[in-house]
DNA sequence: TACCTTCATTAGTGACACTAACGTTTGTGC
DNA sequence: GCACAAACGTTAGTGTCACTAATGAAGGTA
């Protein structure tokens, strides 16, 4: 379905859940072009971020962080070690554990694909007034904060 | 990657674009709970309420209407009518087209599929305030008037 | 007539979220 | 100590969905 077409009834158009839908088909696209096109992906933007958050971590606890499967983090992981952006090493407290660590160069890599990602922002909210794209990006941060998979307590 | 997970570090969450994925991805997770159930999908309710706005089309009018890919109409309107709910007929005037129109089983099934829609959209949008789920709605309706499709002139 | 476009249709691709199953390691209840 | 359940990393596979390619039929136009 993609980005919303030419003449849409307006039955249609009004619908949040297709507007959602939308709107964040744009976003992913502009954000893919720009990352794809330094070889990169939204989930290493999405780890390395992580990373340097929180520190090293696990990855079981990359995949809570970030959302993203554990089974698709093996690759995202051998991606970003393999550009030397990251480090993975057995952990001698826990050995079923890999301690994954942040290197310099996944550090910079971190903040070339930061100005990538915010320089799509600025072009996905471009017809908003500044005051708009805080509220858009405050009520949607509602919406996250309500629905959201089932805490489990520490 | 779908919803937002537990404990998402702040640089992730500030983002705009990842916002609308997750926001998206519960939107149609709600959705279509509710259309299978009924043993629909959202493209059913789309295509229903493109012919109960705008009238009778062909299939590349629909698709233009709605945004799914005539490759794709096909098989909906297999299913569409297969149920009754609509009539694929060879336009006369046209013999490449196929006309399709709504039949009055198709209308009382758009009003039900509605109705389900209406209920996911309010469950959508629980946290927000009534004048906040219209400022939502605007929002993205801006965005989405603004990213479309290149125009092409009648 | 010749050529380009539109239409409906079939088949296929690629990206992505998500599941299943495995061997290994760790913690827990008895 | 020992059985059992759970968490970890990993591989393989599934289902959905947007999107492309190609085809045969029909129409518009020069």
């Amino acid at each position: 379905m993609s980005a919303t077409p030419e003449h849409t009834p307006a039955r249609l158009r009004a619908i949040p859940s297709r507007l959602l839908a939308g709107a964040a088909n744009v976003g992913d696209r502009l954000v893919s072009e720009r990352l794809t096109a330094q070889g990169a992906h939204k989930w290493h933007f999405a780890v390395l971020a992580a990373l340097a958050e929180a520190g090293a971590a696990s990855q079981a606890e990359l995949s809570r962080r970030t959302g993203i499967y554990r089974s698709d983090m093996v690759a995202v992981l051998n991606e970003l070690a393999g550009a030397d952006c990251v480090r993975r090493e057995p952990d001698p407290a826990d050995r079923r554990r890999n301690v994954i660590t942040l290197t310099p160069a996944g550090h910079r890599r971190l903040e070339q694909l930061d100005a990538l990602i915010t320089d799509a922002q600025r072009e996905l909210l471009a017809p908003l007034t500044p005051g708009q794209r805080e509220e858009l990006t405050r009520l949607l941060g509602v919406l996250a904060e309500h629905h959201r998979p089932p805490h489990q307590a520490p």
